[in-house]
DNA sequence: AAATAATTCAACCAAATAGTTGAAATGTAT
DNA sequence: ATACATTTCAACTATTTGGTTGAATTATTT
């Protein structure tokens, strides 16, 4: 038994890169066990199905892409440290992984009902600590009147956008890799003081 | 000839919903000629494969997601209606493209050179007269200091962004469909405040 | 050493799916 | 009326793809 971990790992790591990159529909069985450097019997042999495997690739990647963040906002850092904190917490998480949200975001709208289930699954629950937090801000008018949701959305989007609107950036601005790296860079920096003077009275 | 273009006009309508819900490698081409209400051999007819017409639906979704919020970032108006301009614009659009944003997001991230190749076909530029808005807006010091890319990206990652995570949004928030309707609604009035305060002196 | 688990391989099966064909029917233009 | 374009239909083909099988091999455990 002393393999058995390790290449389901490697096979759960290679199907998490095919399924990432291609989806559900366009990724192939094949390509997952070429990509992790075994036979197609031993896909079946460690999970039954095709989409036996997606579900766990699906049911990780959820876990990667929210509680990570959460933690961040229920945390008891002041709001400036707090919304640089997520700027940097989602720019680390995407360097790694920089299909997680474009993955995340076209098949939980495939099978809306099966990401609700997954998502109660890890546990996520409405963000009370930081909602509170807006709330205490707004009141002790420090900061404008604003829906707390309003606030996380947006926080989350601008983070998002650039990476899954990468293709567009690229070519609207004409910029090459280089450029494109570079303008994270920026926007790195920048992200937060558009954040803050959004909601600044 | 009476009925070509009305059948074919029918087929690229068919072959937008299903292409633009389940993406290319999710779409049947049996589902598109159920849609259209026609048989399969109809669409062979007057497309020779699925991937002619998929790209005939791509570049035709292309030129309704950018071109029209060129036509106002270009415009001449102040940046105040403009921005308003913009959201509304993007809210009219989606109210009757639900699926648009998310397609070209996932399509072009598939084949980023085809994508690149066929914004070119749309004659897209860079927005210059926004750019140089922007530019004189910060020398009177009317606006604080910002990449009008920044600028750009932001205001749209913040239109399209609550739709294309919506059932994210519906889960955290614990939304039913009405709710979030509701919540697009009040978001379309609170949005452009956002953006205008973010970028205000 | 014996038993068990992990792995490979090649061949195979079954289902899904894109695409084809040809004959017949219907509609349209000249 | 005739020619041409459009449409239907059902059956068919070819390919892709998920999944299976079983025998042989290698590694691990006891």
């Amino acid at each position: 038994m002393s393999e058995e971990l390790e290449t389901e790992e490697q096979v759960l790591e290679a199907a998490k890169v095919v399924f990432q990159e291609q989806g559900f529909s366009g990724a192939r069985m094949q390509e997952i066990a070429d990509v992790a450097g075994i036979n197609k019997s031993m896909l079946h042999y460690y999970f039954r199905s095709k989409d036996k495997l997606f579900q766990q690739v699906f049911q990780d990647s959820i876990r990667q892409f929210f509680p990570e963040i959460f933690k961040v906002l229920n945390s008891e850092l002041a709001l400036v440290p707090k919304v640089e904190k997520l700027v940097e917490t989602y720019y680390e998480m995407f360097k790694e992984h920089p299909h997680l949200p474009r993955f995340v975001i076209h098949e939980m709208n495939q099978h809306p009902e099966r990401f609700r289930k997954f998502v109660k699954n890890t546990g996520i629950e409405i963000p009370e600590v930081f909602v509170n937090q807006i709330q205490s801000e707004i009141e002790s008018e420090t900061m404008r009147k604003i829906d707390p949701r309003e606030f996380i959305i947006n926080t989350i989007g601008l983070c998002v956008f650039p990476l899954i609107a990468r293709p567009m950036i690229e070519t609207v601005f004409d910029m090459n890799e280089e450029q494109y790296q570079q303008f994270l860079e920026q926007r790195k920096k920048e992200l937060p003081k558009f954040i803050l003077n959004a909601v600044k009275k």
